[in-house]
RNA sequence: GUGGCUGUAGCUCAAUUGGUUAGAGCAUCAGAUUGUGGUUCUGAGGGUUGCGGGAUCGUUCCCCGUCAGCCACC
């Protein structure tokens, strides 16, 4: 499934390859968010115009609506929202950890009380892993336990040893299934509990292994350290997945330090809340510093956002709270964080993924655009 | 012209019928958002209470004058 085409020389930062059921996607990458069967404010052709191989979507979410037996009928996802290249699907792991308050957690399951219509849903690993049969989903994640930070060390580790004991029953219940499943490892801040659960899982033998539990409100350097950790254990010819990650700079750190794939809801909520990423750092377009800017969001890029229209009317839009202004920086953020990965793949390429490093920090913090 | 009602933050309105530093929503300004519960959350600035006088220890509140707006009647 994943191929490795090139180990940067002065960094854990490496080029690959993944294959799927439909198609290949290069690595590193990233995924954009599509939780309800959509890229929130964007088609698919405009996700893939901004260089999308792949997109995430939740197995949870699409579960209670539409609900797997639409999506059977339909033909699958990919049929049912229009999209023909990979799909991975989250299990509803993390809805464990964001909709804490409408679940009970047991050993054999998670009951999670439906924040649509109050209907209670008993899913167990093996449902999971169904669902996103049903689904079609290209790479499945099992059912995990996502803890809060901070978290005490006895709590972490019911939760990892949880999340082991459910990736034992999704491999099974996976057996047969063209999809790719992945390992989830857990641990919180804790080295060793993320060693063992890392260990163990490799054991275990997956298509490839997540970084679960990251960025629940740890600092940058927690974060990093465990990615770091994590990915020296996970073996080569396997794909390291961060979940949920992260800030352009969590990405570049990341992948310095050996990971292969991210997801993250940034480019999106935050192009729907104002805020824009470009190459010169963060804008945040409500500003009044704004009002009479007629230049691009980034003028070194290329989407249709910038190509076109201006800090200016992006202001407007937001201020008189036109759903045009959502779409534009939506589409150029989205459109940032695949080209900075399609920079940093050249970059790992030519053995200078150092050197970009550097230099992108050095232009991101500076906030040259502001 | 006469009578009545209303004037409080940029806007719409509060202020326990005279009592600490006149509040709120919206707007403005700034910040937050990490495997998405789709316009959210947090904070800040902003007042000569139309204006002038008076009574009172003390007034957005009571009295007088004046200005503005609205309504009714001549």
């Amino acid at each position: 499934m994943y191929t490795l085409i090139h180990q940067d020389k002065n960094s854990k930062a490496r080029l690959g390859k993944i294959t799927t059921a439909h198609g290949d996607f290069d690595t590193p990458a990233f995924m954009t968010v599509g939780t309800h069967a959509t890229v929130k404010g964007l088609t698919f052709q405009q996700v893939q115009d901004a260089g999308a191989q792949i997109v995430l979507s939740n197995a949870y979410h699409v579960f209670l609506r539409p609900g797997t037996e639409v999506i059977k009928k339909a033909g699958g996802l990919h049929k049912f929202m229009g999209w023909d290249k990979p799909i991975l699907t989250d299990s509803g792991g993390y809805q464990i950890f964001s909709l804490a308050l409408f679940r009970k957690l047991h050993d054999h399951g998670v009951e999670f009380k439906s924040h649509i219509d109050g209907l209670k849903h008993f899913l167990t690993p093996e449902d999971v892993i169904k669902i996103q049969e049903t689904l079609g989903s290209d790479i499945m994640m099992p059912l995990d336990e996502c803890v809060h930070y901070p978290c005490v060390k006895d709590q972490a580790k019911v939760a990892m040893e949880r999340t082991i004991e459910w990736a034992k029953i999704s491999k099974k219940a996976h057996q047969g299934n063209p999809g790719k499943l992945f390992g989830i490892i857990q641990g919180a801040t804790f080295e060793d509990l993320r060693l063992d659960c890392a260990k163990r899982l490799v054991d275990l033998d997956f298509d490839g292994y997540s970084i679960g539990g990251v960025s629940v409100g740890e600092s940058s350097n927690l974060i990093y350290n465990i990615l770091e950790l994590v990915a020296g254990v996970i073996p080569e010819n396997k794909p390291r997945y961060a979940m949920g990650i992260g800030y352009p700079f969590d990405i570049v750190e990341a992948v310095e330090r050996g990971v292969d794939m991210f997801d993250c809801v940034i480019p999106t909520r935050y192009g729907r809340n104002g805020t824009a990423f470009t190459s010169g750092g963060k804008i945040i377009i409500r500003n009044a510093a704004y009002t009479e800017d007629f230049k691009p969001l980034d003028p070194k890029c290329g989407c249709y956002t910038c190509k076109n229209f201006s800090r200016a009317y992006l202001r407007h839009l937001f201020n008189a709270k036109e759903m045009l202004g959502l779409i534009l920086l939506s589409l150029h953020n989205v459109y940032f964080f695949l080209d900075l990965m399609r920079q940093i793949r050249a970059a790992i390429k030519e053995d200078k993924f150092s050197q970009f490093k550097q230099m992108f920090l050095m232009n991101y913090n500076n906030q040259i655009c502001a």
